[in-house]
DNA sequence: TTTGTAAAACGACAATTGTCGTATATTCCT
DNA sequence: AGGAATATACGACAATTGTCGTTTTACAAA
């Protein structure tokens, strides 16, 4: 097995936009990400384009002559692959020094805590 | 103001042992960052020194001809960034998802769960 | 079949990053 | 002073990333 390349920042971006409506087009995915910044189509392209050679993601034939990209690991999977390397990182390895750090920032809104506390609520129960 | 530039990942290692032990030389943030990477003395120099000149980092004479270095920003400050940052690209800026990942990780230990309890609590004393 | 057109493929470039090797400069000993 | 240590400065290099422009290619309409 061999280590899969991490995803960078702009591609995360792509990765996100996947989770979300796999499949797709890269005009699709092209579509959302220029909504929050300003970029070119072939940029959109050359990105995906490198996603699917770190294999993080996989493509079939779509309509016309373009293809339908998905990705290839679970987005819980990648979200735990990016969050262990972030806090190890910055953080060195405290959850919850992380976590603190989270809720404390001032622009953490009350339904968020509320669904954190839920959360914790129910690890209880168990 | 100018945009300072963000650090890097082997740099964020360096601003962390700096946050522990800081001030001090290169020797010393070396001789931490070697005990988790197989890395040459002129290597982490060079980091440093890009740091230095990223804004992130000061320094000043030190014990013969060497320097004594420190950051410029908090701990916190540049934890926040880097928090704000991550949160974005790879959780939409979903804080609540960020830490019910976190949460939800096997891993997370006991001790640090009930820290963050405790952590609400404090925040419920508002 | 010719011609457009939309999408993909290619390749180029500059900036950033991780990693060192080599050259300098500064101390400290003897 | 002369030389050994040791820290810093400098610069090189390959890989990765962000961004495009240009060229091909595959369908589709005329």
């Amino acid at each position: 097995m061999k280590k899969p390349r991490k995803p960078s920042e702009a591609e995360t971006a792509i990765l996100r936009v996947l989770w979300s409506h796999e499949p797709c087009t890269v005009k699709t995915i092209h579509k959302f990400i220029s909504q929050s910044k300003d970029v070119g189509y072939t940029t959109t392209l050359k990105q995906v384009q490198r996603l699917l050679e770190k294999g993080l993601l996989a493509r079939e034939p779509g309509p016309g002559k373009s293809y339908m990209y998905r990705t290839t690991a679970s987005a819980e999977d990648t979200k735990s692959k990016l969050f262990d390397r972030f806090v190890e990182t910055a953080f060195g390895n405290s959850v919850s020094d992380l976590v603190m750090h989270a809720l404390g920032k001032a622009d953490t809104s009350d339904e968020e805590l509320a669904e954190i506390r839920a959360f914790l609520k129910k690890l209880d129960d168990t």
